[in-house]
DNA sequence: CGACTGTCATCTGTCAACAGTTTGCGCCCG
DNA sequence: CGGGCGCAAACTGTTGACAGATGACAGTCG
C-alpha cells in the first residue's frame, strides 16, 4: 500500500514536499481514481456498498468532477458499476466470476512460465529463488503477512520476466478484481506449505528449460490456489442458494457483462444516514 | 469511410426515433464513450491522433463534461493515453505489443476450446459447424468481408461457448487494441484457406471431446493468426529500426505501460487549422 | 543570419450552478 | 389498520464559465 504512494511519488519528484508538486504532474482525476482504487482494495468500501460522488469530492478536497471522471474510469475498468440516477457501487464479484478469474489467472501465469523456461537468465532463475527461500522462511516461522508479500512478489516476478508489459497489467487487474469477492485470510499453514511446495515445482521446470513443464505447473499452482479458494469459500458448494452465488443465479437475463445493479441494497438504509455529513 | 459520417450524423442529430428514449436510459457519457470508441475502431480516428474535447464536444452536440468523462473511460480501458494539460492522443499500439495480445488470445482461445471441448452441446458444435462452412464457402466465393465477418463470429461463439462473459470481454477488449495496430486488410486467399482449415481442426476437436487437441488447436490457430500477422506487417523482421518498433525501443525507461505521449504530433501544424469550428 | 525571449491564442483542468429523476416519508382514504 | 398517493429532499446528470498551462509565432539582439 505505502509502496504505491512511495512509487508514485518518487516517480514524479522524489521528495516530501510533494503533494503541491504531484498534482502539477499527474491529474486530479487520476488521483482520485487511484485514491478511490485504494479505499476499494483496501476494504475500506465494501462490495456493493455505494459511492456518493458528493461525500467522497468533499472527503477528499476536491469539487464533484474530478470525482465523477474516475468513477467512470473504475467503472470502465471493472471495479464499479453505475446505473443512471442511481449511483455507482462497489461491483460485487459472484463466486463463478470469481472461479473464471481463476481459470484467466492460471492461463496467464502458464503463458509466463512457459516462455519464462526457455528466456529465462540466471538472475532470474535465482531471483526467483531467493523469493521461494523467503517463502519457506516465512513459513515456518509462522508469518503469513510476510508468505503473502513475497507470494506477490513471486507471481509479479513471474509475469514481469515471462511475459510483456501488458500480460502483468492485465494479470494485476484480475487480481483486483479478485479481491472484491470478499475480505478474508485465507493464508492458512497447510495452504502455505502446499502452495510454495508447488512455487518450487515451478521453479524447477523453468530451470530445466521445459517449456511444457513449466506451463504445466504454473497452471497447477494457480488451479491449486482456485481449490484452496474453493475449500474455504462457503457459497460455492451450495450453488444454487447460498451467498453471492444467488446473484447470479437469480437474474434470468442471458449472461451479459452489465450487472444486475441493485444487489447489495437489500437492508441498508444507509443512504440517507451516511448523508450527514455537511 | 463514408459508413463512418452516415452513423455519426445519426447518433447525433437523430437517427432513430428512439434517440431521446435512449437518452433517458443510458448515461450522455456511455453513448459518447460508445461512439468515441467506434470512431477510433472504425479508423475515423487514427492512431496517435489528438483528441480535441471541445471539438468532440460539439460534434456529438453535448458538452464537454461527458466528454472527458469517456475518454477518461477509454483511457483505463487502454484505448487512449492521457497528458496532463496537453490532451489525449488514440493510443500507438507497438509492434511486440500487437505479438503480446496475440500471445494473450491464443491462451484465452485454448481455455475456451479445452473446456468446450468437454462441455459442448450438439447444438453448439453445429452451430460451430455452420460457421465453418459459412467461412468455406465465402472463400470459395471469393468475399473477404463476408469470411471477416464469420470468422469473428466464429471465435466469439467460441469464447462465448466456452468461457464466462469475462474471458469474451477481455477478447474483444484485447481484439479492439490489436485493432489499433494498423489500418490494414490482411484477408488473403491462402491465409483464409489456412485459416480455415485450422478452424475445422479446431471444430473436430471440439467435436471428438479431447479438451488437450481442442486447446492446442485453438492456440495454434491464432499463433498461425500471429504468423500470418507478422508475414504481412513490414516493421518486425527489422525489429531495430523501422515503423513502430522504433517507438518502444527507442525510449529508454524500464517497460513501463504509461506511453510516451507525444508520438504522432511529428509534423502537423492542423492544430491551429483544425480550430475553425467556432 | 541565427538563436533567444516575450507575447498571445488555444486548450485543458477544475469548479459552481441548474435541471431532471429517483426515492423515502408522511398523509389520506378505504 | 392497511394500502395507495402525493410531496419533498437528496442525488445524479449536465451545462457553462473561469483559471492555469502549454505550445507556437513573431520580434529582437548578438
Amino acid at each position: 500500500m505505502e509502496e504505491t504512494a512511495a512509487t508514485t511519488a518518487g516517480a514524479s519528484t522524489g521528495g516530501a514536499q510533494s503533494a503541491l508538486e504531484i498534482v502539477r504532474t499527474r491529474s486530479l482525476s487520476s488521483l482520485v481514481a487511484q485514491e478511490i482504487e485504494r479505499l476499494i482494495l483496501s476494504g475500506a468500501l465494501a462490495a456493493g456498498e455505494r459511492l456518493n460522488e458528493q461525500q467522497l469530492a468533499t472527503r477528499l478536497g476536491v469539487s464533484r468532477g474530478p470525482v465523477r471522471e474516475a468513477v467512470r474510469g473504475l467503472e470502465r475498468s471493472g471495479l464499479v458499476v453505475a446505473v443512471r440516477n442511481q449511483g455507482s457501487y462497489v461491483r460485487q464479484v459472484s463466486a463463478d466470476e470469481a472461479l473464471e478469474i481463476y481459470d484467466l489467472r492460471a492461463a496467464l501465469t502458464g503463458l509466463a512460465c512457459a516462455r519464462l523456461a526457455e528466456t529465462a537468465t540466471p538472475q532470474q532463475v535465482a531471483a526467483l529463488r531467493a523469493l521461494v527461500k523467503r517463502m519457506d522462511e516465512a513459513r515456518k516461522a509462522d508469518e503469513p503477512p510476510a508468505y503473502y508479500a513475497a507470494n506477490l512478489e513471486f507471481h509479479a516476478a513471474l509475469l514481469a520476466f515471462g511475459s510483456g508489459p501488458r500480460a502483468r497489467r492485465l494479470y494485476e487487474e484480475l487480481g483486483n478484481e479478485l479481491h472484491l469477492f470478499r475480505r478474508r485470510a485465507l493464508v492458512q499453514p497447510e495452504n502455505m506449505r502446499e502452495s510454495n511446495a508447488e512455487h518450487a515445482a515451478i521453479l524447477r521446470a523453468i530451470a530445466a528449460g521445459d517449456a511444457t513443464a513449466a506451463r504445466a505447473a504454473g497452471e497447477t499452482h494457480i488451479a491449486g490456489g482456485k481449490r484452496r479458494f474453493q475449500a474455504t469459500d462457503t457459497s460455492t458448494p451450495h450453488p444454487g442458494k447460498s451467498g453471492q452465488a444467488a446473484q447470479k443465479g437469480d437474474n434470468g437475463h442471458d449472461g451479459q457483462d452489465d450487472r444486475p445493479p441493485r444487489p447489495a441494497r437489500g437492508r441498508l438504509g444507509a443512504r440517507r444516514g451516511a448523508a450527514r455529513a455537511r
